[in-house]
DNA sequence: GCATAATATGAAACCGCTTTCATGTCAAGA
DNA sequence: TCTTGACATGAAAGCGGTTTCATATTATGC
């Protein structure tokens, strides 16, 4: 193997010393431009690229961020670490994966990464709540950003999408199309977000003056299954109690849904409008295909990398309770999401039908 | 932030030097089992977690495996991962991920990743040629280990399928099923696993005796479009010149093929029976769903990660050229793969139709 | 022209761990 | 009883950087 370059070979052969070196490589400013230009050259020529390992270590602080991700299986995570990756790419920081394979304790997942001592902060994309572990440690002083969900309340900077906004509008949606009687497939209610959509979907079917009817609202996992067992209760249903649409916390759900659905002869949108709820990479290929709510994973992604470098390079957005000690809620960069419109809740079909009627009047 | 307990304070409070803690954390053995036992008990209390950082630098060795990755977003991906994910747990290393975002020189990467001196080994997720940089570091004694594909030759220690036997298999069941004119939308050239598949291809066909027409063959890029465009062709051709079978060389290709098809009114499988290779994730959901080769990701995954350990670990897989100096290929894992039956092949379709004619017959 | 401050650089300590080498102990063999 | 090793342990030297503190050099003000 290649004996490694090292600082002190770069200093021997500039003839300065290590510190010197050491003060190009971190753009210190007080170096001479010329002895700067030359320790630059020397390092250009010998390959010379530092040891992050070392700077760690010495610098009491790594250029490592760790990526807290559930099982990359995971429909929304590939996108969202895409983003992460993107953004890495532009800095001198580097990605450490700690993909947690279903079923491990988080606290350990955890534990395990911070004693190693390689990152000095981290990226959660977790859905969920938090380990009471990692508030505490965020509460010692660990620069730590979340992904999109978050506990009941919102305790870390964190980086989402307006949920109950989001949910307003595919219920909008809904009943914009003339429904009436719209049921609502909802995720677990440990999952912030979940709760959100169903306040979302709430307080639209309230502004349009619609009668909230709790026999419509199904709760699930956000697990295909639930859909599955969400169809099955529908079709149970005798066809004047079953409702006219349904808004499903999630895709994933959704697609358990429109495949019993298909199964039980339920035809969708025809018999029931559906609307979604992500917007991943299988909405557009399900049949019918899936109209939902576009979350923006990649920018989600971006924008959490983003924020934890800021928060890291203690520009401390975050300011720092003043002298009346008032409570500053943590950060949160919340991303405008966006309504995907596609068969599965009946508006082409409409469309089109309308457009029959109309060239029929015209004629 | 809690000042982290160093190897040193666990010296302190066990009454031993560091040499014999790190001897401990090390498992070597001689130290005396009544130390050791009180060593770790120490350990425990105190949570202490050794730095991999400092270890690494130390010891000349890290724990870090480097995964370089095509973007996230591409559907074979974060299935392999997954397994790589897996496989890591289990172990005391970790993954740091360089995750290449379309469109930078693979060689930058990998200069970077390596002279960081982080991860002292390599897992190559990588379809197409290896990067000249990548041949001379491993000649140099780095370990990698590459997923899948390889150039013209494989160079390096690697895991995979058997692209030939695989793509046999594919064209057999559509010679089976009684399709005579079969073509290929084979992948591009520079890719080994495209050449493979398209031995296989050919090699069916001549074992069954069907003759080879080489304006059934068609050039793709392994990309959606590539589908598109081999639709419109096929589609353009006079009825009697059209195949009545392709054999799609990723299930990629094979979308764009099965969409464009479907605008073109070209009906799948009674027009034009498809099978697919790869099987990733949407593949059981497009319409008609696609019969195609799995591709076991996720035990590939994970057993490049065995691999690269133990290549690591010096037990030297790869007998070290003899005293005869005999060229020794590098080690080559090599894992089934499954023909998944859906409906683009048609045989489900056939299946119903002899069923009938039998049950006709029967009658 | 000289004191003073600002700037540039070097020497050495240190980060937390591994590893080599030397030392100390104790049991087996002579 | 005295070697001779095998075994257990400690002291200290790194690994490749960063950082503090001291020193040398140059610029600034009077």
């Amino acid at each position: 193997m290649k004996p490694k370059v090292t600082i002190e070979d770069i200093a021997r052969l500039a003839g300065v010393s290590k510190a010197t070196v050491s003060r190009v490589l971190n753009e210190r400013s007080n170096v001479k431009a010329e002895t700067r230009e030359r320790v630059l050259r020397i390092m250009q020529e010998q390959g010379f690229v530092p040891s992050l390992a070392a700077a760690g270590l010495a610098g009491g602080r790594s250029r490592l961020v760790g990526v807290l991700a559930p099982p990359l299986t995971q429909p929304t995570v590939p996108e969202i670490l895409r983003g992460v990756a993107e953004a890495i790419e532009h800095t001198d920081y580097e990605i450490v994966l700690y993909s947690t394979n279903a079923g491990q304790s988080p606290t350990t997942i955890v534990n395990r990464i911070l004693a190693l001592g390689l990152t000095s902060c981290l990226l959660v994309i977790q859905p969920g709540p938090l380990t009471p572990r990692l508030l505490q440690l965020a509460s010692q002083g660990l620069p730590v950003v979340v992904i999109d969900d978050q506990g009941p309340s919102p305790e870390l900077p964190s980086v989402g999408i307006d949920n109950c906004v989001s949910a307003y509008q595919a219920t909008l949606h809904l009943i914009r199309l003339g429904y009436r009687r719209i049921a609502h497939l909802q995720g677990p209610a440990e999952f912030r977000c979940a709760q959100e959509r169903y306040q979302g979907y709430r307080q639209a079917l309230d502004d349009a003056g619609l009668p909230f009817d709790p026999a419509l609202v199904f709760n699930g996992t956000f697990e295909t299954s639930s859909g599955r067992t969400c169809a099955a209760a529908l079709a149970a249903l005798p066809p004047a109690a079953r409702p006219e649409a349904l808004f499903i916390a999630n895709d994933q759900m959704a697609f358990g849904f429109l495949s019993a659905a298909e199964a039980l002869g339920l035809r969708i949108p025809q018999d029931l409008a559906v609307v979604g709820f992500d917007d991943i990479p299988l909405s557009a290929h399900v049949r019918p295909t899936l109209t939902t709510i576009k979350q923006p994973f990649y920018e989600m992604g971006r924008n959490a990398v983003e924020l934890l470098l800021s928060l890291l390079h203690g520009q401390s957005l975050q300011p720092t309770t003043g002298a009346e000690g008032g409570y500053q809620p943590p950060i949160r960069i919340q991303l405008p999401t966006r309504l995907v419109i596609r068969e599965s809740c009946g508006a082409l079909t409409l469309h089109r039908r309308q457009e029959q009627e109309h060239s029929l009047s015209d004629e």
